[in-house]
DNA sequence: TAATTATATGATTAATTAATCATATTTGCA
DNA sequence: TGCAAATATGATTAATTAATCATATAATTA
């Protein structure tokens, strides 16, 4: 595999690996969001939350326009909710595997 | 969602959220490798990889057995694969996506 | 037992990240 | 014009992460 998309994916995986921006991607499964609705939603620090925003626009996962005073974000592509529903299968097998192997004891 | 699930999430991307790690998962689609394999194929300090895959197993995404000197590493549950093929399919329709783009100009 | 091979780990350093407070900016409205 | 609401940003701090060097440990073999 190519040292470029090595890194490239690194970037992606990055912007998720956190877990106040995975709660708001959350959130915007629902669709576009205020970030007037996130930051109490969340319970976060506006300033925080307002950089977790920023991060995550850089790194082209979410876009955000104005209306009127209020940010309103929305996912740039779906398909992000894709890899994150992976990660929870994943986890899902993971415990279940746990589970089967604490149950023969 | 949870808010332990969240951390769980973000526990799991974040141990994939990095190149050498990346490059060291990409060897084991394989299968079984020994760490003597892994550290000239990646071209890396032996003490760096070292410490990736302890990561890696201290997140529970690969497992590792003694076969004489040396240790081989395999991943605990293939669907990690899944996990960085669901992101690599996602950066690959931004690109396209970017392409098109390009072209309408 | 001594030497060799493979791996792990302590100590250190540099870089990155997340959180927070205070303040600045932007927009709409009285 | 001046105020209020929503968001962004500078500065600072604490915590985490990655890399590196030197050294330690474990298993194998001469």
């Amino acid at each position: 595999m190519e040292e470029s998309a090595i890194f490239l994916k690194a970037e992606v995986l990055k912007a998720l690996a956190q877990p106040t921006r995975l709660k708001i991607l959350e959130m915007l499964r629902g669709g576009e969001r205020c970030i007037c609705e996130i930051i109490p939603a969340i319970n976060g620090e506006q300033s925080n939350i307002s950089r977790h925003i920023s991060v995550m626009q850089k790194s082209h996962l979410i876009t955000t326009r104005k209306d009127g005073v209020k940010v309103m974000v929305k996912v740039r592509d779906p398909r992000v909710f894709e890899i994150l529903d992976k990660v929870g299968l994943f986890l899902k097998t993971q415990m279940q595997e746990q589970t089967r192997l604490m149950r023969a004891l």
